[in-house]
DNA sequence: TCAAAAGTGTTAAAAATACACCCATGG
DNA sequence: CCATGGGTGTATTTTTAACACTTTTGA
């Protein structure tokens, strides 16, 4: 039986990066050089090569477009209706990536280049159907953060409780009681506090924790099932 | 910008279809009747045409090999590792159909065909990855089973409360308590009772129910979360 | 009359929620 | 000394979990 009876579309990555900042998600977005929709922004991403993986290329487009390496990434969605660019079939296998300010600032820095972050809330008009994309990618995120802590992937790998806290309200768009939050949260076990705390606050200074992930592990083998 | 300078891969939809009898999740297995695995057992698939949307091509292999029409179905991951196929690069976009005892006797009465139900505890070797692709599709069935009132899908319309009990110990493996599922279930106000009973067993005639589709949308656009 | 599954309520334990004040710090 | 966010405990309500017997039917 031969391939080559059967029509080949091309095959795009698209990544949705989301960084978190000042209670507001924003998505990475770079303007296009190049037609079709050159000038518009639009999701960071690229063909697949030869020999690499769907993943291998989102980690590639990463690296090159947002010079961001050792992310959360996960696969979202494989768009592919026919008409969804005008120079032909090209699907597109959609990855979902979330980056620690770290990070964040580091692509952000990048000033006078062709990326940047985009809160949610003030998106442009996107080329493509990236916006349908970027929807798709918060819906994910959404609904993931309730029953996986990923909370912790766009924080510093040290952080207050306060700022986890400040990710799943903003992520869920509703208010959390500080005490419950923080008993719960606690309770499972795989926080970790530090003897470190945020200095030079005009307040008392907040308590840095950290994930981790061999506890996590072990609860998750113990048939745990994180849920906030 | 040339599309034609980027490697195109060919692009397989294929599908992981449940059925379920008598405390048994079952996947539709077709026999390959061409190389590469002549022979061999595989997932029901095939590729993408041109002017075929992902999902269309989905709904239409579903009715070709397995003569179903008008049945769950949800893309469930795209599959793209280099060598997963021999002859060369192929991308599967796998998607997980379930399909209602009615469809599921029809796809079975073709018996002496290359198409079969087996039992997810006796898969026999698979071509390609598609063992995997099965494994990926049977967890996204047990978490999807605790949050979407998607049980139903795998039971006629009319079903007893006992039976979908049923279904529900089957995918989560674990054995549930029969008042409080029916008082949980009953609770949430989209199971309908209907004036039918399942006659001629010799024990009290079990009352069947119907999935209210009306009234689980009322639910959910009134922010309602179905948990099990 | 027997075997088999249907159907039905209550109580105890656990989890979720609501809620308010003192503490530490830098300016 | 003031403004700011950090940090803490208890009582109430809601939800979950455990548990056993009577009913109906066909063979």
């Amino acid at each position: 039986m031969d391939l080559s009876k059967y029509p080949r579309p091309s095959v795009a990555v698209d990544l949705v990066v989301f960084g978190y900042e000042t209670r507001r998600l924003s998505v990475l977005l770079v303007k296009r050089g190049i037609e079709p929709f050159k000038g518009k922004w639009a999701l960071p991403g690229g063909f697949v090569r030869e020999n690499e993986s769907l993943e291998e290329t989102a980690r590639r487009e990463l690296q090159e477009e947002a010079g961001v390496a050792e992310i959360y990434l996960e696969q979202l969605y494989t768009f592919g209706d026919v008409k969804r660019d005008p120079r032909g079939r090209v699907l597109s296998v959609s990855y979902l990536a979330l980056v620690k300010p770290e990070d964040y600032r580091l692509v952000a820095s990048t000033d006078a280049s062709d990326a940047k972050w985009v809160p949610l809330t003030e998106l442009p008009p996107l080329a493509f159907d990236h916006q349908r994309i970027i929807e798709t990618g918060h819906q994910r995120l959404k609904n993931k953060i309730r029953y996986e802590p990923i909370g912790f992937e766009l924080l510093p790998k040290l952080f207050t409780l306060s700022q986890l806290q400040e990710i799943y309200e903003t992520v869920l768009e509703s208010e959390l009681d500080k005490r419950n939050f923080r008993k719960k949260i606690l309770g499972y076990g795989f926080l970790k506090e530090t003897d470190k705390k945020i200095e030079k606050v005009p307040y008392r200074q907040p308590t840095l924790y950290r994930f981790d992930t061999a506890t996590y592990r072990k609860l998750k083998r113990d048939g745990f099932q994180f849920e906030l």
